[in-house]
Parts: structure tokens; C-alpha cells; sequence
DNA sequence: TATGTATGAATGAATG
DNA sequence: CATTCATTCATACATA
């Protein structure tokens, strides 16, 4: 998405904010990906962008997002297809019918943002909605802790302490 | 990998939300990244953490990984297209339809919104409309943009590469 | 026009 | 530090 400041500073909004593969496009993709090869590596990436662009406008950046959600995709599907599943990922509503009152299609969010949220507005165009994603992360004037500046509700798994040991990878002193 | 969240619960924890940065965090950050500090020290984060804690929940966690992640998305800047590299703005709406009939012609598309504006959207919360009073005096978005290497929700589509110099993603062979 | 679905894109977090 | 994963957001598109 184009970010909204740039309307302002200029006028150039760009046409098309997504990419949508063709025919084409998607029969190479899921080819490869049915290779078995996963994520390409970048020089695989490049030939594949360069191959697909025979096909249509197209990015190495696209393709590497193809295969990154192909993946992911892949992965949630079977496991929700496995077995019974406990949550789907936007179907199966599983909230209780008391809750549901204010729960939008979307899904749960404000962890320390309950005010200013983009899906609280209505908009008219629904252009400009986009437009306003920054006010996401744009406000957050009350709702922090304070008290504890770490490991707090975030629920740090324990398993990985990133510079725990190590404190000497970025500074001599 | 191990799943914390779900560790707890069994069904339905509602946790792990993912750690937004506020405005307030973000411009910290982004000015601490800009000093050309790179990844900070396990001290120096403690300390940043602690400052934007001021702002948010936040973890000395949340920083590190934030620098991480700047630092690795900043490569970016470069794209290793040197031979052959697709229009980044052309429509190129030379796909025809009859080649691919289930694919989706985006080239319809071309509407593109004047500006953001604030008449253009009602609130649902009167709580929220004061959180956006700083909209107007935000026309000028130079005033903390500053450099154009930012990323985070401003990213221009079709401008920027996830990777970039890495020789080899460690997939090949 | 409004709602729902599918999916591309962004990002924080995890791993090597 | 580089790469990949998982989750969420936002958009394109189909449908009512």
C-alpha cells in the first residue's frame, strides 16, 4: 500500500498496489513449487522473476512472497485438515455468540492500542481506508504498562534468550 | 520451534499479539538506527527498551529484533537487476485476454484518491476523532520523514526487495 | 453498494 | 548477521 504521506508531499499514488499473477505466471509458480524446492535461493528467485515476466509484470519480490505464503499456506491447510482443528484462521466462527458484539470479520487486535483503529472508521471511499493504515501505529497517547519494561504479558517462551550470553556482538566496550 | 501461547491454553488464549510500535517508537528507533550505531549493545538496548517504554508496552526483546529487522530490510536500498528488469510502473496492459480468461485483468484499474481527507471519514468513537487532530497538522509528512530509506508502513510497492546482496539463502544443493 | 473470500504484502519473531 | 517462519494487514475479486 501506498503510504498516505506521499499523497500529500506529491501526487503520485501509483496504480496498482498489488500484484496478481496470470495463468501463465501461476502455472510456472506452482511448477516449481511443486518441485519440492521450497524457497528458491535469490539467483533462483531472478531467473524465475525473469521468467515470469515474459508472462506479465512481475517482481523477484513477487515471486519470493509467492512462495513464502505458498508455504505457509500449505502448512495451515494441512493442519487444519488433518484433524478436527480447534481455530481456523478466519472461518469457523468459534467466538461465543455473548461476545460477539463488537468482534468485526477480522479478529482479535489491541494489544496496546484499543483506541484509533483504521476498521473503527468508516470511510466513504474505501481508497482513502488505506490511506489511513498508518494511524495504526500513528497514536498510542495511554495504554502502556510501564511498570515492567520486559518479559512482561508479551509471554516470552524462555527458550531463546537472543543477547543473553552474548554481549559482545555489536560493541567492543 | 515451540508454540508458548498455546502451551498455556489449550483452546483459546487470545495472546501473542505481535508488539506495534507507536509513532513515538518507531521515530526513537529510527533516529537511534540512523546514527549509524547499527545493532546496539545488550546495555544500550536496555536503555532504548526503557525509553520506549515510555511510549508503549515494549521489550528489550522488541528492540533487539526491531534492529535486527531494520538492519537486514535496510540492504534493500540496491537491487541486483543489471541485465533485464520489469517496468516499475507500467501498466504494460499488453496481456491479452484471451491468452488467460480466469486471470485478472488489474489493468482495469486506475482510480487513484486526490488526498486524504478527513471529511471523507466519520467516526464510530468520539474518543478516536481526538486522536486525529494531529491529521491536520500532519499535511506535512517531511516534518519526521526526513530520509527516504524508512520503511515500516510506508513502503512503496514495487520499490522494495527483501533481499538483496545474500549470495545464497542455504536452500541450493 | 455492502459483504465475503482469497491472497499478496508487511512485519515481528524465530532459527541457524 | 542472514534467512526463513508465522501472523496480521490490506487489497483484489466474486457474490448477493
Amino acid at each position: 500500500y501506498c503510504d498516505p504521506l506521499m499523497a500529500s508531499a506529491g501526487h503520485k499514488i501509483t496504480a496498482r498496489q498489488r500484484w496478481t499473477p496470470s495463468a501463465v505466471q501461476l502455472q510456472i509458480l506452482e511448477r516449481i513449487f511443486d518441485q519440492g524446492t521450497g524457497t528458491p535461493s535469490k539467483q533462483k528467485i531472478k531467473e524465475i522473476a525473469s521468467e515470469l515476466s515474459q508472462h506479465g509484470q512481475i517482481s523477484e519480490n513477487n515471486v519470493y512472497n509467492w512462495f513464502q505464503n505458498r508455504r505457509a499456506r500449505s502448512k495451515r491447510k494441512q493442519l487444519g485438515s488433518s484433524s478436527n482443528n480447534a481455530e481456523s484462521e478466519q472461518e469457523t466462527e468459534v467466538e461465543s455468540p455473548n461476545e460477539t458484539k463488537t468482534t468485526k470479520p477480522e479478529n482479535l487486535l489491541s494489544q496496546q492500542n484499543p483506541a484509533l483503529r483504521a476498521q473503527d472508521l468508516c470511510f466513504q471511499n474505501p481508497e482513502i481506508s488505506s490511506e489511513l493504515h498508518f494511524l495504526s501505529v500513528m497514536s498510542n497517547p495511554n495504554a502502556y504498562n510501564g511498570d515492567e519494561h520486559m518479559s512482561g504479558k508479551m509471554g516470552i517462551p524462555g527458550t531463546y534468550n537472543i543477547y543473553d550470553q552474548a554481549e559482545d556482538y555489536g560493541m567492543a566496550g
